[in-house]
DNA sequence: GCGTCTTGTTGAGCAATGCTCAATAGCACT
DNA sequence: AGTGCTATTGAGCATTGCTCAACAAGACGC
């Protein structure tokens, strides 16, 4: 019997539903395998989370708080680095970790993420917190917010669906690319030229 | 002790999926619930489908297709037209059942969505689906393709971020930005003009 | 109208699961 | 060593996902 500060335990345990909601959905993860997997008996899991789907929003937020970490630009950087810096990040770390980012951030709806105590914050989903990111940082307007909150989701699908084999000067293309997407879609041309169909 | 055709069974069996994944996650939808929802006994449930979790992914699908089948734009239409019908479509119906696309097209990840038999397809999902879409109807190349795809991304943020309560001219407004959007993603201008932060 | 064949449907039954709670055991402090 | 606090256990229960052999509703031939 091991005995572990509650936050060490609370922490084992997402990280343990971190690694086992990525190949199989919630109906398929067990108590009993993650209570195994912890050394613990089921009991104590409940003692920690009250239910199982509270145990499994937790673990989803804990993964959408990292990849939140992971996308915050340099300190001191603000306007373009900023966005570049947020840009980058964001979409490598999702094309590292593929099957993660999918399963557990993509894949769940509109998982809220709880702010590290006492800050207080009205965005509550991974793209809500990110276009709050690029808002502050990068020198948007308020105003602008939806179109921000959808780019982040255009971002996202960029990542998601670009092959994970492709090269560093590809990225850095798809960079530049939903950077200047950005600019483009604060006020998107009225014209459009177009090749007709044949 | 009613007798149904296997294909008005799977049909209503479905149906009562659509409603009751809306508002509890899979986890807490028992077969028990279905089964009495739909007047059978449980073993006919796992008859039409082998397991929770299948029953889970087709209704899903289910989803999917209805979503897709009513965001077509007219028969005739092609171009510009087309596309406007689409994202009009498209846009109109996540928000009048926003909780709906949610819970069940959104909340899923990628699920693939079954072709209706021996219609080849290669595109699978919602999303690759309406690119699809887009890309045959609208006159948009293959090549755009990843651009078309998370458009529909953005597309889709748009709308179910904007609230419901917004007005017609305002949706109309919404397609107009979404359609001139598109246009605008496919070669995003080189220099950005911007105003610094203070 | 009767029998028969096909097949949609049942219901008992089982192992596993989600969850509860009183009891236990590890650790810090005196 | 003793004491208090609390992280942890493990038995226990109702429910759940799933299997399978038996049943019954309709269609058809005679």
């Amino acid at each position: 019997m091991v005995r572990l500060t509650p936050d060490e335990r609370r922490r084992q345990l997402l990280g343990i539903g971190l690694r086992m909601f990525v190949d199989k959905p919630v109906q398929e993860v067990s108590i009993d395998a993650v209570a195994a997997e912890a050394g613990i008996s089921r009991g104590l899991l409940f003692h920690y989370f009250p239910t199982k789907t509270a145990y499994h929003q937790a673990v989803v937020a804990a993964a959408g708080r990292r990849f939140l970490r992971n996308a915050r630009p340099d300190d001191g950087a603000t306007g373009e680095v900023a966005l570049e810096q947020v840009t980058r990040r964001f979409i490598e770390q999702i094309r590292r970790r593929r099957a993660f980012y999918v399963a557990l951030v993509f894949g769940q709806g509109p998982v809220s993420i709880p702010t590290p105590e006492g800050e207080e914050e009205f965005a509550t989903t991974l793209r809500a917190r990110l276009a709050d990111l690029v808002i502050e940082r990068c020198g948007y307007a308020a105003a602008a917010r939806p179109v921000v909150h959808a780019w982040v989701a255009y971002v996202e699908d960029r990542a998601i669906e670009s092959s994970a084999d492709a090269s560093n000067v590809e990225v850095t293309a798809l960079v530049a690319h939903c950077t200047r997407a950005l600019e483009a879609l604060q006020e998107p041309p009225t014209q459009r030229p177009r090749v007709p169909l044949p």
